[in-house]
DNA sequence: AATGAAATCGACCAGCA
DNA sequence: TGCTGGTCGATTTCATT
């Protein structure tokens, strides 16, 4: 059995067309997305329903633009905590619900935690990074500037190696 | 003037109300929207209709949870480059389109790039690498597993912190 | 910028393969 | 289970303020 697998419910390629179109631009009339995908407006209503309820779309949601917010400057910072506390779960938790920051990844290696934020100003980053080292257990942090965001593509769909995708459509599980 | 916020176009309160819940949500009735901020369904609409133009909300789209397709894999890979070769724009652009790479970010410091990517697998992170060293102009790289995401929350409007928030309402610049 | 009415579109349901 | 076609309610549009 492919374990990477074992949660995927079984899709077909008119649903990875639909969760493509959907997932880049969900703004769209359901006529339109049944002409292209060639299937009646019923069914697609039908398909997204389901799809819904089956959690693949975990749901529908407003892209905003930082830049319109003023959020020009993107930081990485490394994190490493002090293993004798071991509250890794509280603090990953912690540090991302500081506002600024992302995204929170826990990661092996020497440094702990990776996290991704987002601010107005270099003030701002220093206060976001002042609350980071207050936090209990955080041990030292190291920043990196984002000069260039590429392609800030978070979509599922597009990113699958062929091999990913034809895992989906023949599961080995079935 | 505050130069963080030149390309903000004039946002009051009601704007910001929408644009949280929306962010969160758009899979709502105007008029539980409308009842919640207590405006008419017409002027949520109008609104609305206005965010998109102004480029506020760049779109809207359907959420996929990776797990339905097997992508349970992180990895947060650093990337260095050659520097004679001078195409980081153009090895950034080639990496955000490998498969399996979700985020690009071309940085000050050693380490050039840093790539987060989501697979199925140990093999097709393996095979993921392959395709980054084989890029030209790139130099050496180093893997992270990420063994736990802490609330991939990636809503701006969420992590405003409170001196951004205030300088969005208030802008210095009007 | 917001409204209300008219036109359009989507959600839901009974029934069918 | 997956889909059809039709009805009703919701949403979009637009003239008007």
């Amino acid at each position: 059995m492919n374990d990477a697998l074992r949660t995927a419910p079984d899709l077909d390629e008119t649903d990875l067309a639909i969760l493509e179109r959907v997932e880049a631009d969900f703004d769209v009339s359901l006529e339109t997305l049944a002409e292209e995908l060639d299937v009646s407006k019923s069914a697609v209503h039908y398909r997204v329903n389901k799809l819904k309820d089956n959690g693949v779309i975990k749901g529908i949601t407003a892209d905003i633009d930082p830049l319109a917010f003023g959020l020009e400057m993107v930081a990485i910072t490394d994190i490493s905590v002090t293993h004798e506390s071991g509250y890794s779960e509280e603090i990953g938790e912690t540090l991302a619900a500081l506002d600024g920051i992302e995204q929170v990844y826990y990661t092996m290696g020497d440094v702990d935690f990776v996290a991704i934020s987002r601010v107005q100003s270099r003030d701002q980053l220093n206060d976001l990074i002042d609350r980071i080292v207050a936090i209990d257990g955080v041990n030292e942090t190291s920043s990196r500037f984002v000069m260039q965001e590429f392609e800030n593509k978070r979509e599922i769909t597009a990113n699958l190696a062929e091999e990913a995708r034809n895992n989906i459509l023949t599961p080995s599980n079935q």
